[in-house]
RNA sequence: GGCGCCGUAGCCAAGUGGUAAGGCAGAGGUCUGCAAAACCUCCAUCCCCGGUUCGAAUCCGGGCGGCGCCUCCA
């Protein structure tokens, strides 16, 4: 398994350090609002590296993903709503949880809150270490990091920080620093703000050490194996992470870094709830189209690069996504024929080849060429009426590994799993057809038809038999 | 101002030294009561200019264009 790591701006070999348990922490949201697409372009990015690492590469996966309940932004829009910020928060929680199952997320190990009373604790602890370190100063009221005292900083960013000059606004903290680069800990809260002390003093967590404290107490001891986060993330957030694992350990904080690029508005534009421009999941769906098809977009363009969202490619996705069904519901039908030629041959070539991509970086726009290429093969011995029961069977069960990972057929076939009408009654208009065709009486058939048309099912005839789908 | 990424067909997108995967759309054909689905065929020389090499979309240099980070942010 290969995967670029931003540490080293490299591809490097990956294996997991101890018991082939992959230990990996993923960023997750700010629960101050729903996620949008952008977001969970990076999520999704993670979901398929944690499905790469376990259905591909055989690991095991211990895979942490944290909310962050408790910053600036929580604490005004709590306060705004009037209601205590546990349950504020609670509430996007929840929303996220809908969303990622909506997307087929597999749910992470552990997905820790940072005002759990082990997290708050740990951070607690984590401080005093950085404090007894010497890496630490206070001021009024909140502690800081020294970054001085850490001459190492700054090698995931590689930020120049002596030529940061004109164009950057650098100290734009409201608290008092000794230096523009030092960042706090533990902040002073004011007599609304809801406040905890653990150990070193009253006051709140500062935004990285819930990171670094969470992904250490359910994974260490350090390096963890992999972290995760979308790029935006690099400076000053993982930065600082580090900052703060290494100086309390004295251990590196993690082996690997796994960034995701950004997903980009029609108008190329980042996607980000400060700039206002954001769609949620919920957003897309409630336009009519599938989860399905936002999935496969979504990991349809590699995760070290920018994707440009638009209506059009999910239009796209969606057309995709139809063909790779389609064909599964045409292997589920195929009566037994004699036998293709050297197809188990060709079944064992695609799933190497779909393995190869994604152990590459986690290369799925490449592993779906695999998958499709293989695909066509597979409709032209349909058609042909060669395939025999049994080789039917070995391509579905192809499929049904690549879709281990790929996680897009699971979801489909959940879409189309109840019919847009009552069962029963759609069985008997379909019956009746069948009956009309029979009796010639195309006219009959023909209006059964657009009758279930205008009631959201497409009906396709084949030689064995018709069968319904989801308009 | 500093650092970095990217630029492949109408659209989306792999490939990163050996002569362009895949998806969508389009054209023609086969099959078909209709409608679909499916299959077959066709559809690019890789932003521009130089250089290195037997050979470059892939390496180097210079342009042009897009985006990101340096500040809360996936």
């Amino acid at each position: 398994m290969r995967l670029y790591n931003t540490l080293s701006r490299q591809e490097e070999e990956f294996a997991p350090q101890r018991d082939g348990v992959v230990r990996m922490y993923a960023c997750g949201l700010t629960v101050y609002a729903r996620g949008h697409i952008g977001n969970f372009r990076t999520f999704l990015a993670v979901d398929l590296l944690r499905r790469t690492l376990r259905h591909v590469a055989g690991f095991e996966v211990h895979h942490v993903t944290n909310f962050t309940d408790v910053d600036d932004k929580t604490i005004a829009e709590s306060q705004k709503a009037g209601v205590p910020l546990r349950e504020y928060t609670t509430r996007f929680i929840e929303a996220f949880r809908e969303d990622a199952a909506s997307l087929g997320l597999e749910a992470p190990e552990d997905t820790p809150r940072a005002t759990d009373q082990e997290n708050l604790v740990a951070m607690a602890d984590m401080i005093a270490a950085l404090e007894s370190r010497g890496h630490t100063y206070r001021s009024e009221g909140s502690i800081y990091f020294k970054i001085s005292t850490l001459p190492q900083y700054g090698q995931l960013a590689r930020l120049d920080h002596a030529g940061m000059i004109s164009g950057a606004r650098v100290d734009s903290d409201k608290y008092e620093k000794e230096d523009a680069r030092d960042f706090v800990l533990w902040k002073a809260t004011k007599p609304d703000e809801p406040t905890w002390d653990c150990g070193v003093g009253p006051g709140r967590p500062g935004w990285h050490i819930e990171c670094s404290a969470m992904a250490l107490r359910l994974l260490g001891p350090a390096p963890i194996d992999i972290h995760c986060g979308g790029v935006d993330l690099i400076f000053p957030h993982h930065e600082n992470e580090i900052a703060q694992a290494e100086g309390a350990t004295g251990h590196q904080f993690a082996r690997f870094w796994f960034h995701v690029e950004h997903l980009l508005m029609d108008d190329g534009e980042k996607m980000s709830k400060s700039l206002g421009n954001v769609f949620t999941i919920r957003d897309i769906l409630d336009q009519g189209y599938r989860a399905s098809a936002l999935r496969f977009l979504l990991i349809s363009v590699h995760y070290r690069k920018q994707l440009r969202y638009s209506w059009a490619t999910l239009q796209q996705a969606e057309e995709a996504v139809k063909r790779l069904y389609d064909c599964v519901l045409r292997l589920e039908r195929v009566k037994d024929g004699t036998g293709a030629d050297g197809w188990e041959a060709r079944l064992e070539t695609a799933r190497a080849d779909f393995r190869d991509k994604l152990q590459a970086d986690v290369n799925v726009p490449g592993a779906l060429g695999a998958v499709f290429e293989l695909l066509r093969e597979a409709n032209a011995a349909v058609d042909a009426g060669t395939l025999s029961r049994a080789q039917a069977e070995a391509t579905l069960t192809f499929f049904a590994d690549c879709d281990k990972v790929l996680g897009v057929i699971a979801l489909r076939r959940q879409e189309e799993s109840a019919p847009p009408i009552p069962q029963d009654e759609l069985d008997a208009l379909m019956a009746a057809r069948v009956q009309a065709r029979r009796m010639r009486n195309f006219a009959e058939a023909d209006r059964l038809r657009a009758e279930l048309d205008a009631r959201g099912v497409i009906l396709e005839d084949s030689p064995t038999g018709t069968i319904w789908k989801r308009k």
